[in-house]
DNA sequence: TAATTATCTACTAAATTTGTAGAGTTTATA
DNA sequence: TATAAACTCTACAAATTTAGTAGATAATTA
């Protein structure tokens, strides 16, 4: 029931553009070095986010990424699908990568899955990453450190 | 996000032995070709559980395993913690197997994380394999079946 | 004693995760 | 229009985890 390292420095690079969403394009080389994130993995992961319809690029000198649209509309469940595939425990309560098991009737664990899946997607699909940057913001208020890390 | 194999055989051959409950002890080898479960596989499993107090076995003639519980007071969340560890999806997080981040206080991930773990034992930890037998009872009526698979 | 059954340690193979390398493409701007 | 800066793309590689196997040993029953 992990979650990958992968999606974990995607929720942390949109974190990182959410709060600077609107002030252009971000290379990534900024967010690999203020996040700590292996700058050719994160390369990989920007781009999956970008076919995902979440980033968008630009190429060239001033090039870098941004938001494909605002915060409040890209929830943690839609990143870590686009990364990690399905969220679902087992793939017979997936939407996204359904199969069907072979007593899928009668199967009571089936059930229970599902019950897990839909409690995780309670979470993750409400979620926006505007929630996130208010809980930053919080965080930081309290904490009277103007060190910007979103670190897990 | 994923249930591993050897959590889910292992709560289908739980399963099993639930509903065998009070019959005396049941051979592996029974278990396992009803549950379609790989026999050397499922020895190593049984064992995890042994060893954890949710099995008690016989060695020789006549032996095998039975619940060392009644199955009201078996959760799946102490199975599947046995045999795949900590249920939480990063050990920021883990009550069995915690570690802090680097940035705890402030990490926003790791609020979203609480709440999905949270989310996980709610239902992982009240779901006895009592409930499990009633489960199977329910859907073998209506199905009006009587093959006893459990699988997922 | 012989057959049966769990125990234990170690090993292997496959899959997945976590990265890295390097050549190619596009673009701003001097 | 040259050049440096940035993303793009494919492929590879190392490390870890998962899934499963092998085979000898120990205990028990009848």
């Amino acid at each position: 029931m992990k979650l990958s390292k992968k999606s974990d420095y995607a929720l942390r690079a949109i974190i990182y553009l959410s709060m600077h969403y609107n002030k252009g394009a971000i290379q990534i080389r900024e967010i690999s070095a203020n996040e700590k994130i292996p700058q050719k993995f994160l390369e990989n992961i920007l781009l999956v986010l970008r076919k995902a319809g979440i980033l968008n690029s630009k190429i060239g000198l001033k090039g870098g990424y941004e938001l494909a649209r605002s915060p409040d509309l890209i929830t943690l469940g839609e990143v870590i699908r686009a990364l990690d595939g399905a969220i679902a425990p087992v793939d017979c309560v997936s939407k996204i990568s359904y199969k069907p098991c072979s007593e899928e009737v009668t199967c009571v664990i089936r059930g229970v899955m599902l019950d897990i899946r839909n409690a995780i997607t309670d979470v993750l699909d409400r979620m926006t990453f505007a929630d996130m940057c208010s809980r930053v913001r919080d965080s930081m208020e309290k904490k009277e450190s103007n060190v910007l890390t979103y670190a897990i």
